[in-house]
DNA sequence: GCTGTCCTTGTTAGCGCTAACATCCCCGCG
DNA sequence: CGCGGGGATGTTAGCGCTAACAAGGACAGC
């Protein structure tokens, strides 16, 4: 039994009555074609106005094959990032008229991935955008030979496909030349996973403004960017830093192992910035009220969604477009200092 | 096994020819009628097999007024915990075969909500799924008359529609039953927003556990979920403690308010648990890395996204149900301990 | 055998909309 | 003054699918 009564009837020749025109004028109408006269339009915009009319879009879907829709595929939307890029699409969608459909894969494998594709034809969606920092997501997505546009968000260029991003790299450059400029003579790197073409890039660009300073390339350690690795990383560069090894600055590839980082170096009695200088990535929430407070790189989510859907239209469109990958910015804050005066490790 | 690319056509009636019956056979296949010879059936099931057939969703909502879609509203998607709602939703709804199509409202107007919500019904979405933590969402959505089942997810009982959510009240007397049971005389409690139904609750759930020990209930600070305002808060508690206010144990209603509140905190040399036991609210994945690694109470929202979909199903099926609210659990880390021997702030 | 009743399958008519074509009317120009 | 042309509108035919009905076949009971 349906709940509801009374309404929801509403086609278009009910709107076509009301205005004393035929069905087909008052499509002609909504799809803004030319050829209306001024006054009929008018009569049939008020008759819509009144009603509340909505076209069905499955109706519209069915014969013009589009639904206005995009289909959001990602995988691990717990951490802040791909949760913000949702955030970005969804907004930036919607002040181009298209809808978000979303699915959240458990896990990269090339199935789940041409599953939900293949979901998402079926749903008539105009085009899919992919969330692929993962190396599996993207190789998956090679897998997918997809009927419709398929536009990338973050791939760090691992993929020809069209593709937005921000500019991985030179939020690394940024954080590192910040630690540099302090007047640190090198900067240690916690990276993320190794499959991320996120963290590869931050790795890259790391790497290359410390030899563009012809600074020594200190080995990385490597984080999955929990807390809980940005933790370990945190013991054993406090352990290497007994040891006799310089470690005056991190440059730690995202916010929350930076997070852990801190902690880990706080147990240990080293705090930042008087013992070490630590810069995180991605500007959480909680990053200024941290102790101390994060100096950190942001990334503009609203403007990376943005990108993502205006390349999404000019490929529906049938036009090129190469985006320029959005530039990250750096956040001074007070985890971040000059060298400790000349200090020699504790034990020796 | 194989699907092919090239021309993408495939409708119903291609499988029906392959299977060499017509194509409302098939139809009956896949809707999975009754009355179908079970060698015809599995002939079928092969063309579609071989194929690669996916019935087009656009006309089949068409005809059906189903489209097998759940439309989520929400506000605010910043925060951790509507985030992780988004994600067992999509979860849920996807196990029970329905897709997710996401709103991000800018501003929780009645204006903006009805429009979500139009939107949604002229994408003859089945159900739509409104998180209402705040009261303008929940008065908005009261302002919305839509021909179809509106669940509300989180509006912690301020609305009779039918709703599931997380037991604030039991999560908030959780954690004061903890602090009280580590021999705090009472507890001090920083609330979220005034206008949170959710944050509300906690206050509730604090102010009856306290009264049930007979504790004094002191005055509540007032925060807004941000960690800015949780530091705020930690210097307003600060002074109070200077001006000789005895304040050991503090129940903050969210994790990154708590985060805050300890960062000032350190600041004015109070540390936790030696001289203050902080509990948050919402467990982030950096909880337990915090210095010290914050004890907090956690919801489950894959259980949460789950009885959403339930409902909205049962719903849909006309049945009635009365979700029980899911109950979250205490998790005790280093952030809280018993009451400092004696109350000086140079302490130990 | 013949009816009646299943069970299985095919045939037909839309769902609400847009595209293509048909029509009508008004106007300018030879 | 009639004819051609183009702008404004109406009519018709599907888009791919499901629901309703129709049709045939098998089998029981008489």
């Amino acid at each position: 039994m349906e709940p509801e009564g009374p309404s929801r009837a509403l086609v278009m020749s009910d709107v076509a009555a009301r205005a004393g025109v035929s069905h087909q004028t008052v499509s002609r109408v909504i799809n803004g074609h030319p050829n209306v006269a001024p006054q009929t339009r008018e009569r049939v915009e008020r008759a819509i106005r009144e009603l509340g009319y909505r076209p069905n879009t499955a109706a519209r879907a069915l014969v013009t094959g589009s639904t206005r829709t995009i289909g959001f595929v990602t995988v691990n939307i717990n951490q802040y990032g791909p949760a913000q890029t949702l955030v970005g699409l969804e907004r930036a969608a919607r002040a181009a008229g298209y809808s978000l459909s979303v699915t959240v894969l458990d896990e990269a494998t090339a199935d789940a991935m041409r599953d939900a594709v293949d979901r998402f034809v079926a749903q008539s969606v105009d085009a899919v955008l992919a969330l692929a920092t993962y190396d599996d997501a993207v190789e998956a997505l090679h897998a997918v030979d997809a009927p419709l546009p398929l536009v990338t968000v973050q791939s760090g260029g691992a993929l020809e496909e069209p593709a937005v991003g921000v500019d991985q790299g030179a939020g690394a450059r940024l954080a590192t030349r910040h630690l540099l400029d302090l007047g640190h003579r090198t900067v240690h790197h916690v990276t993320g996973p190794a499959d991320s073409a996120e963290a590869r890039d931050r790795v890259e660009g790391w790497r290359a403004e410390l030899t563009a300073a012809r600074a020594p390339v200190p080995v990385c350690l490597h984080g999955d960017w929990s807390p809980s690795s940005g933790y370990e990383a945190g013991r054993r560069l406090a352990a290497r830093r007994r040891a006799g090894e310089e470690v005056t600055a991190v440059f730690v590839a995202n916010d929350q192992m930076a997070l852990g980082l801190l902690a880990a170096f706080h147990e240990e009695g080293l705090e930042a910035p008087r013992d070490v200088s630590v810069v995180g990535f991605d500007d959480l929430p909680e990053a200024p009220y941290l102790t101390p407070p994060l100096t950190t790189v942001r990334q503009d989510f609203a403007e990376l969604g943005h990108r993502a859907v205006e390349l999404v239209l000019a490929r529906l469109a049938g036009r090129e477009l190469r985006p320029q990958p959005v530039t990250p910015v750096l956040l001074v804050r007070s985890s971040t200092g000059p060298v400790p005066a000349v200090r020699t490790p504790a034990g020796v």
